[in-house]
DNA sequence: CTGTATCCTTATTGATACTG
DNA sequence: CAGTATCAATAAGGATACAG
């Protein structure tokens, strides 16, 4: 990263793109999210939904999205636990947008045998 | 959006944004598609740049960004071999923005104890 | 210089079982 | 149901050496 290439733009770049993946990247992290998108779910009812992932790593992805405050762990009266979608969750709408456009827009031309 | 799980458009979602994100995710792309967009370089000089990157991760992270499409591998006639990025990259600006942008704002939220 | 090969260590999963 | 604990399997990463 010397001055002739990466300089000031750069410097402030990086970090901040690092920050954002290391939180959102990962198998699971955007599933989860996408999934509580369509309303609170419990444990056992968002490990259906995700097919293939396992309590413990169910179990560490959302703590990890609990501590970024993406998702809340709320319990009710009667004792059942519910994973909720934070506001704070939607502040990440043009980041999924865009890489969902991205996303589709890359299978395609896969598809289409353009790369 | 409004059936209890996921539905049409969480199925047309989920996937794209885990296309996306497996292409672009990883401790390295991101800072190879940064560092690239400041000139080509070379092996080394990536290497130099991307501090902490082995060779054999380098050269691994540069084979999936060229099967991707993102990064070119050029020799020129004296035989040096150059990293190039490819004017595709430049599609993942709208992405790269903003993660950018919600890494910097997340950062700030943290800094401010308000998660 | 541009990588590959190898070996070794560490991180991430998966499966299963088990507790409150 | 909502997880944790444990252990085995696998993947990923680092260090070093070496070939073209």
């Amino acid at each position: 990263m010397e001055t002739a290439t990466c300089t000031d733009k750069c410097r402030t770049v990086m970090p901040a793109a690092e920050d954002a993946l290391y939180i959102i990247a990962g198998k699971w992290k955007v599933r989860i999210i996408i999934a509580l998108a369509s309303g609170d779910k419990r444990f056992n009812e968002l490990q259906r939904t995700l097919t293939g992932i396992s309590a413990r790593v169910l179990s560490n992805e959302l703590k990890d999205l609990e501590l970024n405050g993406l998702v809340s762990r709320k319990t009710l009266d009667n004792g059942t636990v519910l994973y909720v979608r934070n506001a704070y969750a939607d502040s990440l709408r043009n980041v999924m947008h865009e890489l969902v456009q991205w996303g589709i827009g890359h299978k395609e031309k896969i598809r289409n045998r353009e790369i």
